[in-house]
DNA sequence: AAATACTCTACTGATTAAATAGACTAATAT
DNA sequence: ATATTAGTCTATTTAATCAGTAGAGTATTT
């Protein structure tokens, strides 16, 4: 399961996309909208923005918006700024490999079958952008 | 990611799905082999007996032993019982489902777009089983 | 200069993960 | 019977992560 926080973070990236195109938006009403604790929010979005995902003005008329057009942010990389690794198992991740302490890797049934079910993942989450993340009226 | 325990669980039953048919296995055996501490793994095998996975046998002579052919559990039923959910957020979960406090399933974009992945998903760990996990020569 | 709004650091409490210890119970062999 | 083997169960501990809070600081606009 995702962390509270990436779902969060996905719920913000959804909302941004929505309103993609028409300037900042209020951390505030982000947060009021769906319901997200605002201070946690915050540490979200900047989280989000130093991985150049978002984008931010400061002051007055200032707010988050989508550092680019919402089909450039696969669902794949936002996950992985907020909750690391997809995969199920640290051997078979592609961008938090880790290497198995104790077994082969070109025998390992387990390694096998988790690689297997990262592909099927990867293959709709490098798909998905944050344009699909907008709700239906 | 799968917790280590899950991790446990699953070299363990691989271990034992390689030597099905041959009696109970020791779970010092197990733990030797596949360098998982032993009380920690104690307290997996009993979890996966307790819903049906495993058999044991006490005493001298005793162990832990699949209680099905290797090809009669999926891996998807062996994370649900260790790990819990496999779907990314709980309101698409199909065994563990929660209902979203705020937003409508039928409009909400996340939730279409993690339904997706957890179909994605479950292809694979619903027909993938314990067989899957033996080590190849 | 005042108001607005993001930024950053630090902290707290709760939960879960991971592991350990030890007493108990069941089965087997002698 | 009884000693030995090996799984069962309860409790505890330690560490890490999650989730959320507080407040001072900095940049921007009016």
């Amino acid at each position: 399961m995702l962390s509270k926080k990436t779902q969060y973070g996905l719920k913000a990236l959804g909302y941004l996309a929505a309103k993609y195109g028409e300037g900042p938006v209020l951390i505030s009403e982000i947060a009021r909208k769906k319901k997200i604790p605002i201070k946690f929010l915050e540490s979200i979005l900047l989280q989000l923005k130093n991985k150049g995902v978002l984008d931010s003005k400061k002051g007055k008329g200032g707010g988050y918006f989508l550092a680019n057009a919402p089909k450039k942010t696969t669902l794949a990389s936002a996950i992985r700024i907020v909750d690391g690794p997809i995969a199920m198992i640290p051997c078979v991740s592609l961008n938090f490999y880790q290497k198995c302490k104790d077994c082969n890797e070109a025998t390992c049934g387990l390694n096998k079958a988790m690689a297997f079910t990262r592909d099927a993942t990867l293959k709709i989450l490098e798909k998905k952008t944050l344009y699909d993340l907008i709700d239906a009226e």
